[in-house]
RNA sequence: GACCCUAUGGUCUAGCGGUUAGGACACUGCCCUUUCACGGCGGUAGCUCGGGUUCGAUUCCCGAUAGGGUCGCCA
């Protein structure tokens, strides 16, 4: 039998990062195996969750990638699903949860107290066979002791998590349960719970949790720990997922840039590391990097468009072999794009600030005239091209026995605002002439 | 408080009784270079501690310590 794995978040109007890791180790087991991904919704806590919320699951999965084989189409939880055994939303399952409990009552194993109902809890340590931890003996804590028994429906009558969230997995024959590893305490519940049913437990893998750089817990505050974060930060998904599969889990042959039909062939349970993880920031930039350098042209400028339409920069009102020539200068400079607007609108605007360091270091009395004799140069050079410009600025700077640095720098800055930035010469024969001359000359009055 | 998990540089990791403890990020020196970035060549930095087992422990066992998790009519 193939293994049947899920993803079951509760709606609460985020994702974060490492139910994103939970996500995508089930996907990876799947992917691995042949098996299927279930995506299931536990909305049972009607108060808090919100089709909106749904919407936030579905959407940071999908930018993932980590496409489900049974489970909700749409965040409407009485929407179209695909796959056999939906609903896929806790909240369209009610009927099957009362039966389980009758069931239970009936058989006492489960019985009313005060309202709610509680589920007779076996007093004796229970073993769980956990595929990445190992065996572990699970003892009853000293509260435990007192009352080992626990609610499974509250007074209100409504479920509660480990009641449904075994059900499901027993009615949608899970077979494997890979989760974060602050459920492995509660495992030992939901596996008398199973026996209760009279069904064998699915297998369990607990995985170990992403903590902050410093160790700490990460919550929902913490930087970088919700999706959107990297959904509007101008990440590529590739790279989170890449910087995710490194998470607990090592290709083991020193490489840390991997494609991820690489990672699915490679990817098994028994190799997912045992401690927890922290999450490294910077890494995750580097890797970035690497994944924006390599873009293929087309995703790159629609990529680049969007971010400098979020910048506040219209790419439409320019002609597109101008704006495709201007990000090219770019490629291979930026890591994220939302770098973009402040690398590159000068390309897209007139009005820019002069960078305030660079107008102290460059634009000086002594590099008024030079910048002039430059100026001059360039309006006579033909064609307008990037070697060309090179030429002349060289051969400018030798007349005037100085280095290129020293007209290289007044010039970016009169004609980006900035101090660094994409290759001189090429933005330069980009812009064109007529810009050119215009921005030197603007530059020109303010010192 | 009880119970559970974990422990290799700052971080992610390779290692599975004998290695000059390897790689990556970060940091840093030099080179390349108009800037920035990339790239190349170096550098700093590590087996938590204490007991065992063994001819020999980073590696196996026990304990301590530290970190994390759980013990809810939250999920």
């Amino acid at each position: 039998m193939k293994p049947r794995v899920r993803f079951a978040p509760s709606p609460t109007g985020f994702l974060h990062i490492g139910g994103a890791r939970t996500a995508l180790f089930n996907w990876l087991y799947a992917r691995h195996t042949g098996g299927t991904f279930v995506l299931r919704i536990e909305d049972t806590d009607t108060a808090r969750n919100t089709q909106a919320a749904v919407d936030v699951i579905l959407d940071g999965l999908r930018w993932l990638g980590l496409n489900w084989d049974e489970g909700p189409l749409t965040s409407d939880a009485t929407g179209p699903s695909k796959g056999n055994l939906g609903p896929y939303f806790q909240s369209q399952r009610k009927a099957n949860y009362r039966a389980r409990v009758e069931a239970l009552l009936s058989r006492g194993l489960a019985y009313e107290d005060e309202g709610a109902i509680k589920f007779k809890m076996t007093r004796e340590p229970i073993v769980i066979h956990d595929l990445v931890v190992g065996d572990v003996e699970r003892k009853l804590t000293d509260r435990e002791e007192m009352d080992p028994d626990f609610v499974i429906v509250r007074s209100d009558g409504e479920p509660v998590f480990h009641l449904v969230n075994v059900i499901d997995d027993l009615e949608m024959n899970i077979t494997h349960v890979i989760r974060g590893e602050d459920h492995l305490s509660n495992t030992a519940k939901h596996i008398a719970l199973f026996k209760a049913f009279g069904v064998e437990p699915p297998k369990y893998a607990h995985i170990p949790l992403i903590l902050n750089k410093d160790g700490s817990k990460m919550s929902k505050r913490d930087q970088g720990a919700l999706m959107n974060v990297y959904m509007e930060g101008g990440y590529l998904p590739e790279a989170v997922l890449n910087y995710l599969c490194l998470l607990s889990w090592s290709p083991k042959d020193n490489r840390e840039k991997l494609p991820l039909s690489e990672v699915v062939e490679r990817f098994d349970l028994p190799q997912i590391l045992r401690a927890n993880a922290r999450f490294d920031h910077d890494k995750l930039l580097w890797l970035q990097g690497e994944y924006a350098r390599e873009l293929g042209s087309d995703r790159f400028y629609e990529l680049c468009v969007h971010a400098l339409g979020k910048g506040g920069f219209d790419t439409n009102r320019f002609p597109i072999e101008y704006v495709k020539a201007a990000l090219d200068t770019c490629k291979g400079k930026i890591r994220l794009f939302t770098e973009l607007p402040a690398y590159a609108g000068f390309y897209f605007t007139d009005s820019f600030e002069y960078n305030p360091d660079g107008v102290k270091k460059d634009f000086t009395p002594e590099n008024k005239p030079r910048l002039q004799k430059l100026r001059d140069a360039i309006a006579s050079t033909e064609p307008f091209v990037a070697a060309g410009l090179e030429a002349t600025l060289k051969r400018v700077a030798g007349e005037l026995g100085v280095k290129a640095g020293v007209l290289v720098h007044p010039t970016r800055l009169a004609c980006t605002g900035n101090a660094a930035g994409p290759s001189l010469y090429h933005l330069l024969e980009v812009l064109g002439r007529e810009k050119v001359l215009q921005r030197i000359d603007r530059a020109l009055t303010t010192f």
